[in-house]
Parts: structure tokens; sequence; C-alpha cells
DNA sequence: CCCTATGATTGTCC
DNA sequence: GGACAATCATAGGG
């Protein structure tokens, strides 16, 4: 039992007994006599205690009375007072949330992706900045381009509605909540700080659900992108001349095959690609190499004839370089 | 249409 | 931050 419910059993608790009081004005007399405090607490406690197994009638009835009994005023001020000494006193100082760093993160997210900022500009700017990120040309994917702006703006729709429906809620149940804690604090020693923090609570419990929405909006948006940005959905085989480079760099240095930076660099620009796409491409040659060696063999074997070949070449000059100087030695100006 | 090749991404490890 | 391993998604050949 929280301490709210506590307090409301209590009172209706002494409703039953200021109704029976009401009944009798002997009786007031009686509880005023200093002669039976004991009795009378005694009462009062037997009556809190049973108040539990009386239907809602009767216990409306009780509460009638005590709204009626000219002590309420003064018990009502007294309980208000040691309410606000012990629950109040204990839970009111944390208050104050700060912004939660989570639900900005995704606001913020929301927003750059056009889905929470004003209609026009975001949206299209997201797409556009879509397809630029995608890097393919105006025409080619222009088509997906708006087929890409139609899903966020389905999303962005229904996000805006589900905002709506979260906040009108809100607002409902708020209202509800106040008009029902309002109407209680004419029995119930609820003061307005109190309302207050109950309607906080609310907030806090609704912006909860809101932080949910944002996420799976996010999640969708990231889906969404990742359909239409996903480089491997654009994959185009290098070329053959480009593929040939890289062979030969690999099969030429198979014994350490990791290009430096510099290398690189220099096998991108001989390939017309990025810096990446040769480490990509050294990183998925290495691992697919090494998985089946046997499967590279004739690629292997090819490169490296491929390699002498040039090698032989070069030697071969100068051999022929070597034996025309070795065989003018021997015989000089023959 | 199925299967393999291949470029790119993601997650993990050092 | 790079290498690696697993995986994705498409290209391309039969």
């Amino acid at each position: 039992m929280d301490d709210q419910t506590r307090m409301l059993t209590g009172l209706t608790g002494l409703g039953g007994l200021a109704q029976a009081d009401v009944g009798d004005p002997d009786s007031v007399r009686k509880q005023q006599s200093l002669g039976q405090p004991q009795q009378d607490i005694g009462d009062i406690l037997q009556q809190i205690m049973a108040i539990t197994d009386e239907s809602l009638d009767e216990a409306q009835a009780r509460k009638h009375a005590l709204n009626c009994h000219r002590m309420k005023p003064a018990l009502f001020s007294v309980l208000c007072e040691i309410k606000e000494k012990t629950v109040l006193s204990i839970r009111g100082v944390q208050e104050e949330d700060p912004p939660d760093p989570q639900i900005m993160r995704l606001d913020n997210m929301l927003l750059a992706e056009g889905v929470s900022g004003p209609e026009k500009g975001g949206g299209s700017a997201a797409a556009a900045a879509a397809a630029a990120a995608a890097g393919g040309s105006p025409t080619d994917s222009s088509i997906e381009h708006s087929d890409y702006r139609a899903k966020l703006a389905q999303i962005r729709q229904i996000y805006h509605s589900e905002l709506e429906k979260y906040e009108q809620a809100c607002s409902e149940f708020t209202n509800h909540v106040m008009n029902l804690l309002r109407e209680q604090s004419r029995t119930r020693p609820i003061s307005p700080k109190e309302i207050e923090r109950m309607v906080a609570i609310i907030h806090r419990k609704f912006s909860s659900i809101q932080m949910q929405l944002k996420q799976s909006t996010c999640e969708a948006v990231m889906i969404l992108r990742s359909r239409f940005l996903d480089a491997r959905r654009k994959r185009r085989n290098f070329n053959k001349q480009a593929t040939e480079v890289l062979n030969e760099y690999f099969y030429s240095h198979l014994s350490n095959p990791y290009p430096s930076e510099e290398a690189k660099e220099e096998l991108a620009k001989k390939c017309g690609i990025t810096v990446s796409q040769v480490s990509n491409w050294f990183g998925n040659k290495r691992i697919r190499y090494k998985k089946n060696i046997g499967k590279f063999q004739e690629e292997a074997n090819l490169y490296a004839v491929k390699t002498a070949v040039d090698a032989a070449n070069v030697s071969a000059q100068a051999m022929y370089c070597f034996l025309s100087i070795f065989v003018f030695q021997l015989h000089p100006y023959k």
C-alpha cells in the first residue's frame, strides 16, 4: 500500500467515526473528554482496519459524513502538515531531471534526417545528401531518390500522427488525473505541489513512450537509408586492367601481400579506384586466397609466369649486355 | 534462374 | 586503426 492509499484509507476510516458522531452529538463530548483517549484511539484504529472490507457505497457515505464533520478542517490541516513533513521532504528534492542524452541523440538524428524538422527542406535535403553519399549520378539515382523521399515522407507522417496521438493521450490523462486529485483533495491531504509532481510523473511516463516512438522511427530511417545507400547495392566490378594490376602486385608480393600506404596510393592511381577500395581488395584477396589456395593456384601460376617473363625480359637485356661485353673482352675488335 | 565471383560492410581482435 | 572473418548484395556466366 503506498502512502497516498494509506492516507485515504485512514481518512475514510475517520469518516466512519465522523458519521457515527454526527448521529450522536453526545459522542463528541464523550470523545473530547479526557477520560477515554485510549478507548477512542482504539475505536479509530478498529475502523481504519475495517474500512477495507467495506463496499464503495459505504465508503462514499463515510466520506460524505467526514466532509460534514466540524473537526474535519482541523484534522485535514494536521494531516497535510504531517504529510508535508514526511513524504514530500523525502521525495520532493531529487526532481528536476536533466535532459536525457539518449532522447537528445534521437531528436538530433530525427532532425538531421528531416523527420522531425520543418516539412519541406529537411526531407529533400536528406534525400539529396543520400544521393550524394551514394555517389550515383543525378540521373540514374533520381528514381531511387524520389522513392527514398516518398518512403521517408511516409515514415515522417506516421511519426507525426503517432506523436500527436501520444500528446493528446498524455494531456487527456493529465487532465483526468488532475481533476481526480483536485476532487479528492477535498477529502485527502493533497497539496497543489503534490498534484504538480503527479503531473510531472505522468509526463515522464509518457515521454518514455515517446522515446520508444523516436527509437523505432530512427530504426526505420536507418533501415531505409541502408536500403538505398548501401554501396553493396551499387557494386560494379573493377575493370580488367585494374584487376590485373592488383593481382600482379598481390602475386609478386605473395610472401607479404600488405602494400604500404604509398603502394596503395600508387595502385589506386593506376587502377582508377580509391585507396580504400585497394584496401578492400587486398583484404578480400588475402582472406580468400588463404581460405582456398588450391583454387587460386592457376591464377598464381599465371601471374608468376607473367612476372617471370617480365623479369626475364629485363634480365635478358642485362644478359645480352653482359654477354656483349664478355664477348667483346674475349674477342676485342672482332 | 541458379551458382559462383566479387566489392563492400560489419563486428571483433590485437 | 588496421587486419581479419563473416556476411551481404549484386554482377555475371552457364
